[in-house]
DNA sequence: GTCTATAATTTGATAGAC
DNA sequence: GTCTATCAAATTATAGAC
């Protein structure tokens, strides 16, 4: 059983409120008293909970990294064959952009801004992919001949560019090609299949 | 015969540092000061010059979007078969992206931050990507079955995607797949060839 | 825990001398 | 045109009552 609005603790309340304002704004852009507002409660409760501003952003920035990272690990190291791992990681991976609009953008945008402080935490250390499992794997596949030469490393960028792109150029895309939310929404569906079988056209000998 | 730094009108000076700083930070993460102090000058001079920092940003905007997008028209709307138009896009985008390594991140940021602004302009209605020459041009290919059956759309999205993309998560990139500086310019650099490459083998027939 | 009131700091913008 | 000094507004953070 969910809790409803009512139900939730301001704590929680704050957490939700301060996901919404950071992800749509960034860091810098984003207000404590926007915060409070969307929270309904006030500012003085954000510290309270959260020492400041930069704590209560890492809470939020982990959380949402969770959810962008760590599911490509567990495809990318899974015993699948090539071509089925690629097939979930489209599934999977449009899955949760649709779930999260702003997700793709949000965490782009804060490794822009600040690369170091994230990129060389322990946390990311643990959890950002590690391809090498699935770039040995293709050169497994290229040696027994099932797909061309190609070099794992584009391969990958590839696959990643094509799935996640979309989501951070969607207002510029949705403009240029004259989309509604709607149709948006109808070639995003369209493109867990569509990216699988553009690149299997590719490489599949 | 260029003007050293020394040379530079004020207005130059300062443009030069508001692009720097508006670029790396963002609109919203950009201050004043710093770009006071970039340029070597004090606050009250940028006030001077440019009104406001909202107008002073407007120009800075306006002067990348130009760099971003009507190359993409260009190159989209010549009478170029259509396998030419593919490598040609890749290889200037690619030139263009390195010669100015913060331009997408920062053209895609301020698009999700205020999209409605930008995209509604005059400027932008004229200078958008207007794809629908590419596109017919591959529903003419199609037809005459020099390639095969693929929605225009899906690869526009493809093609845009695996050009821009690892500029935007350069951070995440490198640290995922340890790459030094030089090395992911090594690797972009090979993405001129490659990307055509990769689609061409997808979809020739 | 939660609030009101207020302090402290940062930041954009202006006044006025030269 | 360019500067110093200062203001005004916005924004983060805290004190203290309940």
């Amino acid at each position: 059983m969910v809790k409803n609005k009512i139900d939730k603790t301001a704590e929680e309340k704050i957490l939700l409120a301060a996901k919404k304002v950071f992800t749509t704004h960034g860091m810098a852009g984003a207000r404590m008293q926007d915060i409070a507002d969307e929270a309904g409660i006030n500012k003085a409760l954000l510290h309270y909970y959260f020492k400041d501003k930069e704590k209560l952003f890492e809470v939020i920035f982990m959380e949402e990294a969770q959810k962008f990272f760590p599911k490509i690990n567990s495809i990318f190291e899974s015993a699948l064959p090539l071509f089925e791992k690629i097939e979930r990681f489209c599934d999977e991976y449009i899955t949760e952009m649709m779930r999260h609009p702003y997700l793709a953008w949000f965490i782009m945008n804060e490794l822009n801004r600040d690369p170091e402080k994230f990129l060389n935490s322990s946390w990311a250390k643990a959890n950002l992919p590690n391809p090498i499992r699935l770039v040995e794997q293709m050169e497994r596949e290229i040696k027994k001949g099932t797909i061309r030469r190609i070099q794992p490393v584009h391969l990958l960028m590839h696959l990643l560019s094509m799935t996640v792109f979309p989501f951070i150029a969607k207002p510029m895309m949705q403009k240029a090609l004259q989309m509604d939310d709607a149709h948006f929404k109808k070639i995003m569906e369209e493109r867990r299949k569509e990216i699988p079988r553009f690149i299997i056209e590719s490489i599949r000998k």
